[in-house]
DNA sequence: GTTACTGCAAACGATTTGCAAGTGG
DNA sequence: CCACTTGCAAATCGTTTGCAGTAAC
């Protein structure tokens, strides 16, 4: 990631966390870090995982507290494709992407599209002031398609 | 729910198992006729215990089975808006609605919007075969928007 | 100093799984 | 009758929680 936009980002959190009157500390900058080097979704795991990989030792429970911290704060957004695991997202890239979701093999392809956020303006929202928003579409990836279509043929034989 | 629409349901699923070479049992076709009483989301321990006051018994294996089945055959949908419980909805009343979730109170609003099926149906979606949608926006409810403002105010005196 | 934060391990609970008994086709 | 379904109970595993030690402010 462009190392001005991730400054702009931990410089957000640390007013955030002034704000707030909560505490700075170096685990939080951290992990805050780590998440900004993935390009895509994650889940607490995998960021277990490349945390201890560069090094730097934290529990799960502490990732758990900052995942959350970080969500109220608006940086990252929270992604339940799958019953198994939640996965996250900085929220600059959420915005201007959608989220196709294969319902057989629950795959998510990132689309993004230019078009997305001003049709979505154009919406009317009485008596709330949107933020950010997050679109799913289900359906089939042409993986699976492909494999529904050649057994429709082979019971069709 | 409209009688001869919630016959349209029955029949689509009739139509779902015979396809894919179901059996058609008692339960699934009560599991389905619950499920049509709901208005708006539902959990599966709501939905068995609603069977039990009907006085119909299932196990929640079945239900979970009834679920995936019913999902998989496009009936319901499933939403994931907190960590604890995945919610269930019928399509027919997704399909046309998006959710508004409040990032101060966690309040879930539906919207009717007559214009947003089209609007996501201009999206391409290049080797993904949509089949449907789930919008979520995220902001301020009109309360919570109140309240900031109140204490904006406050601190500027 | 005070008290929020961290780490560890144990607890939790929704969902999944294994298997014997039941029943649709 | 075959094998898909159901019911029950046990297993699973991501997430949460309790608590003692640590560090931010």
């Amino acid at each position: 990631m462009d190392s001005k936009i991730q400054k702009e980002i931990r410089d957000s959190f640390t007013a955030y966390l002034t704000e707030k009157k909560l505490r700075k500390t170096k685990e939080r900058y951290a992990i805050l870090e780590e998440i900004c080097n993935f390009s895509e979704h994650f889940d607490i795991i995998t960021l277990h995982q490349r945390l201890l990989t560069a090094n730097f030792h934290v529990s799960k429970a502490t990732l758990y507290n900052t995942v959350d911290v970080l969500t109220d704060a608006g940086i990252i957004v929270r992604h339940q494709v799958t019953t198994q695991l939640v996965q996250y997202e900085l929220r600059r890239l959420a915005d201007s992407h959608l989220h196709l979701i294969c319902m057989k093999c629950s795959s998510v392809r990132e689309l993004k599209n230019a078009h997305l956020k001003g049709l979505i303006h154009t919406l009317k929202t009485p008596r709330f002031t949107p933020v950010f928003h997050s679109l799913y579409i289900y359906g089939l990836c042409a993986r699976c398609k492909n494999k529904q279509q050649k057994e429709l043929n082979k019971r069709n034989k």
